[in-house]
DNA sequence: GCCAACGTTGGC
DNA sequence: GCCAACGTTGGC
């Protein structure tokens, strides 16, 4: 799950109340998809930074509540107002998550990019011109991932 | 700031 | 449905 630090980044979710907070915002239909219908408690998701000085993977998050309509869609003081997203039909999700780990070595994207032929072949964002908020992670990248971290996967 | 890549919009 | 124009993403 990609954000841009200066926006939210994963001190802001280490300094949230119980670590746990919305993911909200996100205004993209395949994203949204995914938030909305495959998200489950429980679920684990690494937390990406991007847009920003050093952008990587910089923990992890579980998932402590599945999809559920994103309210800030309906709020036209928010920045991320929908005006066509209609209460009793929305049209965007967010799911609740809270910090599982923050990484001591985060594994930066020029880290993640020496595998991109390797065990990392297929991970969605290393992938060119991959814009997508959201993307799957295999069990196998996700083990691999945590070793480059340097930390036992959980 | 640049630019490639992609998604969305809207005229036709 | 096509496609040009435009806006956004995101690395560099």
């Amino acid at each position: 799950m990609k954000s841009e630090p200066a926006a939210f980044g994963i001190d802001d979710l280490a300094r949230a109340p119980q670590r746990t907070a919305a993911w909200d915002g996100v205004r993209n239909y395949q994203a949204r998809n995914m938030l909305r219908d495959e998200f489950r408690p429980g679920d684990r998701a690494f937390f990406y930074h991007s847009s920003c000085g050093e952008p990587g993977i910089y923990g992890t998050v579980r998932v402590v509540r599945g999809g559920h309509p994103d309210p800030t869609a309906f709020d036209p003081a928010h920045p991320h107002y929908d005006a066509g997203s209609d209460p009793t039909d929305p049209r965007w999700y967010q799911v609740e998550v809270r910090l599982l780990r923050r990484f001591a070595r985060p594994v930066l994207l020029e880290v993640l990019r020496k595998h991109s032929e390797g065990p990392l072949r297929r991970l969605l964002v290393l992938r060119r011109g991959n814009r997508l908020s959201i993307t799957p992670v295999t069990d196998d990248e996700w083990n691999f991932i945590h070793h480059l971290a340097r930390e036992r996967p959980e």
